[in-house]
DNA sequence: TATTGTTATACTCTATAACTATA
DNA sequence: TATAGTTATAGAGTATAACAATA
């Protein structure tokens, strides 16, 4: 009955690795946030900010905002879409990629020391369940 | 290479709970925060606001009000802590404690409907990973 | 007319700093 | 001096509404 609830479970869980990506993205130069628009940027087709935006489950306006500092950072670069001029297509540039590949390996570490606590194969089922009860948007 | 990072996973299991303890508590009258304040505040023994909000991690000014909107609604009383009157404690009203009772039922089908996609046992056992994952605050 | 990107704006949640009263 | 509650304020993160360009 003194259980603590699942959404307080999910809260916290959420905040501990937010407070251990934080610090471990610094020497990069990015943010969690950051990290996760440019890992989707990088790691599939070039893609629409409409459709980035839709695939992280936020807004198209905070996408806006996102990409505006990326490209500030010379992270990214917006460049009309051929074929629909409406859209911009946006992709990591060589220093994007560059960042996105050691952002990952920090990131894959902070993930690590988020699930030490855990045995391996309890760690796995952690993300299988939460894969589970997460449907995909569109692919995935 | 392309599975969605644990911080998105956690960000939208988050999002998706609240999506449904939201509406779900609407017959209550309160929200999913309010839940949270509430259960804490009725589930052991009488403490005081700055308590309350330590064992929640929430900041004690986020606390105050939290308080104040329960208090609006009749469903928490505030009164001097007898030996140390900087304390306040704060308790459910009967109305607190009937509103609690009817608010854990539903969000006990909340987490259940959150849970469906999940045979029991890797529900429970996601639960059981979260708990080792938040180690509790003094007690639990 | 509908869609994409953009801007301006507002809202939610939370924390920090400073005050009051008590200890 | 330190602690508990309070207030005022500010910041982060997000969304909504309205507009321009394009379809």
């Amino acid at each position: 009955m003194s259980s603590r609830s699942l959404a307080y479970l999910l809260k916290h869980a959420n905040a501990r690795l937010s407070d251990l990506m934080g610090p471990a993205l610094e020497p990069c130069g990015i943010d969690s946030r950051e990290y996760g628009v440019l890992s989707v940027l990088g790691r599939s087709e070039p893609m629409s900010q409409l459709e980035a935006a839709q695939r992280m489950g936020i807004d198209r306006t905070t996408m806006v905002a996102m990409v505006d500092g990326l490209e500030r950072k010379g992270l990214v670069g917006r460049r009309p879409h051929p074929a629909d001029r409406r859209k911009n297509i946006v992709e990591p540039t060589e220093r994007g990629r560059e960042v996105l590949a050691e952002a990952g390996r920090l990131v894959a570490a902070a993930e690590e020391e988020f699930l030490a606590p855990l045995p391996d194969a309890d760690a796995r089922q952690l993300r299988d369940a939460l894969e589970r009860l997460i449907p995909p948007r569109s692919d995935g």
